[in-house]
DNA sequence: ACGGATACGAAG
DNA sequence: TTCGTATCCGTT
């Protein structure tokens, strides 16, 4: 009986397509093949088998088997629930967990090794290569510059054949992990949630966590105790440590190497190809045990995923926004769920999602509540701008300053919080009142002083700074209006000119070997004020930092979406809790217009529990998440009217449910972005509306013409 | 009438 | 996504 292979092809495309096997080919779910489609011959993966013959048209067969580990059957199935959830078709997420195989197989190194056999004639560099060879075996250019000599050095030993070349494969070795238990360095809060979570995951199964704890609270040491005694309990178990962004994955690898006396696998954006093909090769073949990284990590085809840890649950930068859009830290729990393994969901300002699985008891939910060794949490106070404003063209208030001023001659460190790259958020022009903008994109644009240029922050679009103004051709007419950090280290500076100042921002950090300088230069002391945006609102600890003062405290506010205070709650406090984190006291000043404002007031009574009983309140009445579900059609096209056109086609068309609103179409706030102009719709539906499903089906029923895109956002974060 | 650019739909 | 084909347009 011949049988028929459905290969998913990494492709937007709407489902598997049917392929022949071959006669004798043994195909399994998972495998990968080389599968024709048209004229091309593609990497595809098999999601079923089934016996038949193709039916009315004949099915092309399958080329050949590729070399390459197969996905397992969970990670294929994970690929396809991701795909279903999403309302998107499922060769992106496909495309996801293939990410790791764009660079080629590893070739054999050719390094060289001493044959033993002495040169005719020895010379002192000739000595030192073949010293450096015996230490270590290296390919020629890193031989020669191991031994300070040129290339043609080692070039002579090796025709005179002292040295031989040997081809060799990078070791593949999987290290040995301390997995020791280590509950005697833990503190007794930390050491009973560790134990807690050992219990569950005793309990086999799918189990979710919620591990709440205050900055500082030591919720790393738990679950990388957690980790330990998962990998422990088989030696196949693998863990993935999911953290928000990039930059802070660095501290946790350090952390991870230091506890298991090998470092992890590191998986995020900026690791290069070359190494993100080994990583895969290592997560499908069992061998990499402990991978730390950032969302996309969640796509690798692990064999046998133990537990997934989602560290800083609560970050917006879960959230996928283009491209594949899903929300990591939920599908980290659907993998969790279809692995049947155990997740953890750690915080110090859980999300009210979250918070609402822990009420409901979906979630287990442990809370740290000492702070690790003598640390005090910083006090929390408001600088109310309405009465205490700092001059014109100034942004830090005659308290702060105060403030600062008595940090610096205690010789302690101040952190200047302002979540806006740049030097001034709008640049206009005081003679036309225009303010610049990019030029297919509606969003102003930034001026960067350090680098001389406005700068698109949307689109990455960026101009040197035009003398005159381009709407109305008047010399030196732009102002430039706001603040950002650079503009806000200049009046740092201009107030504390012996102050030691620097900047931490995207902009500043162009590798994360300079964010590491910075970090460690800070921790040394050698900074006295750094202004930052929320690249350091997470996860350092500086000791000898006291002082955090929040620049513009209701920033987060203003646009007013769904989760404006809930962020904000957020950002500030962690930004807050940067202070103080040694034996130190700290204090945290936010400038706000609107102290009276809830989020304000939570955080000057560092009162969580009550902002969240209030927030959680608002979400009920409004039936807004986690009480209901909400999605968004973004449609995006360069012509306005076909644009609307189909918008109202769209409209026309959606399906009548129980339990379903629908909004729009309305124009998107940002209306135009690379030329093409935007529409939205939002949806809300009732939690027993299965959405994702309600979507997809209404996606069905139209079909985009010409240059017109439309994308699913379930669950949307930005609603711009 | 022709070539080049461009838009559209199919691919199993 | 990528490719082949149909179509439109400006030029010859």
């Amino acid at each position: 009986m011949s049988r028929i292979a459905s290969v998913l092809l990494p492709m937007p495309l709407p489902e598997a397509f049917d392929y022949a096997e071959p006669e004798g080919m043994g195909l399994a779910v998972g495998d990968q093949v080389a599968a024709p489609l048209g004229p091309r011959l593609l990497r595809g993966v098999v999601t079923a088998i089934r016996d038949g013959t193709g039916g009315n048209r004949p099915l092309k067969p399958i080329a050949h088997r590729i070399d390459d580990p197969p996905l397992p059957a969970s990670t294929v199935a994970f690929v396809e629930w991701a795909a279903r959830y999403a309302a998107d078709q499922p060769g992106w997420p496909l495309a996801m967990a293939l990410r790791g195989l764009r660079a080629p197989k590893p070739k054999p190194e050719r390094v060289l090794v001493p044959t033993g056999a002495e040169p005719k004639r020895m010379t002192p560099a000739r000595e030192k290569v073949l010293a450096a060879a015996a230490l270590e075996a290296l390919p020629a250019p890193r031989l020669a510059e191991a031994a300070g000599v040129g290339t043609g050095v080692v070039k002579g030993l090796v025709d005179e054949g002292c040295l031989a070349i040997e081809e060799r494969l990078p070791d593949r070795t999987p290290p040995v992990l301390d997995l020791s238990p280590r509950q005697g360095a833990l503190n007794p809060g930390q050491a009973a949630a560790a134990k807690a979570l050992n219990a569950s995951f005793d309990a086999g199964g799918f189990s979710a966590t919620l591990l709440d704890g205050v900055t500082g609270s030591g919720k790393t040491e738990v679950y990388l105790e957690a980790a330990a005694h998962a990998l422990a309990a088989d030696p196949d178990a693998q863990v993935l440590i999911l953290l928000p962004e990039i930059a802070l994955t660095q501290a946790v690898i350090a952390r991870v190497a230091e506890r298991f006396g090998s470092p992890p696998g590191e998986w995020h954006s900026a690791v290069p190809p070359p190494r993100r093909r080994t990583l895969w090769e290592d997560v499908a073949e069992g061998r990499a045990r402990i991978v730390v990284g950032a969302r996309s990590a969640l796509f690798l085809p692990f064999r046998k995923l133990a537990l997934i840890v989602v560290d800083e649950e609560h970050d917006g930068s879960y959230k996928q926004e283009e491209g594949f859009i899903y929300q990591g830290r939920d599908l980290a729990v659907a993998r969790a769920h279809l692995e049947g393994c155990v997740v953890v969901l750690a915080s110090a300002t859980p999300s009210l999602e979250t918070l609402w699985n822990a009420e409901q008891g979906r979630y287990n939910w442990l809370r740290l509540a000492a702070r690790h060794g003598a640390a005090v949490l910083p006090e929390v106070s408001l600088i109310d701008l309405r009465e205490t404003p700092p001059e014109r063209d100034h942004w830090l208030s005659p308290p702060l300053v105060q403030a600062m001023a008595e940090t610096f001659e205690r010789g302690e460190q101040t952190l200047l919080f302002l979540n806006r790259r740049g030097y001034a958020p709008v640049v206009l022009c005081r003679a036309c009142g225009e303010r610049l903008t990019a030029p297919d994109t509606d969003s102003w644009l930034v001026e960067h002083r350090y680098t001389g240029r406005l700068v698109c922050h949307l689109t990455g679009f960026s101009m040197p700074k035009p003398a005159a103004c381009p709407h109305c051709g008047a010399k030196d007419s732009l102002v430039s209006i706001g603040p950002g950090v650079e503009r806000v280290e200049e009046e740092a500076k201009r107030l504390f000119p012996e102050a030691r100042t620097a900047i931490f921002s995207s902009d500043t950090m162009f590798s994360s070997q300079s964010a590491r300088d910075l970090v460690e230069a800070m921790e040394r002391g050698e900074i006295d004020i750094l202004v930052a945006t929320q690249a350091a609102a997470k996860g350092h600890n500086f000791p000898n930092l006291t002082l955090v003062g929040v620049v513009d405290a209701d920033l987060g506010l203003r646009g007013g979406d769904l989760r404006a205070g809930e962020r904000t709650f957020q950002l500030l406090a962690q930004a807050s809790g940067r202070a103080g984190r040694a034996e130190r006291p700290g204090r945290a000043l936010l400038q706000t217009y609107a102290p009276e404002h809830p989020v304000m007031q939570a955080l000057s009574q560092s009162d969580r529990d009550g902002f969240v009983d209030a927030e959680m309140e608002l979400r009920r009445l409004e039936r807004l998440p986690p009480f209901g579900r909400l999605a968004a059609v973004i449609l995006s096209g360069p012509d306005a009217a076909a644009l609307d056109a189909f918008a109202r086609q769209m409209a026309s068309v959606a399906p009548n449910t129980e339990g379903v609103e629908i909004f729009g179409p309305a124009d998107a706030p940002l209306g135009l972005i690379r030329g093409r102009r935007r529409k939205r719709f939002l949806v809300r539906a009732d939690r027993s509306v299965d959405l994702s499903a309600y979507m997809a089906a209404w996606r069905a029923r139209v079909r985009p013409p010409g240059q017109i895109r439309a994308s699913i956002d379930i669950d949307p974060y930005s609603f711009l």
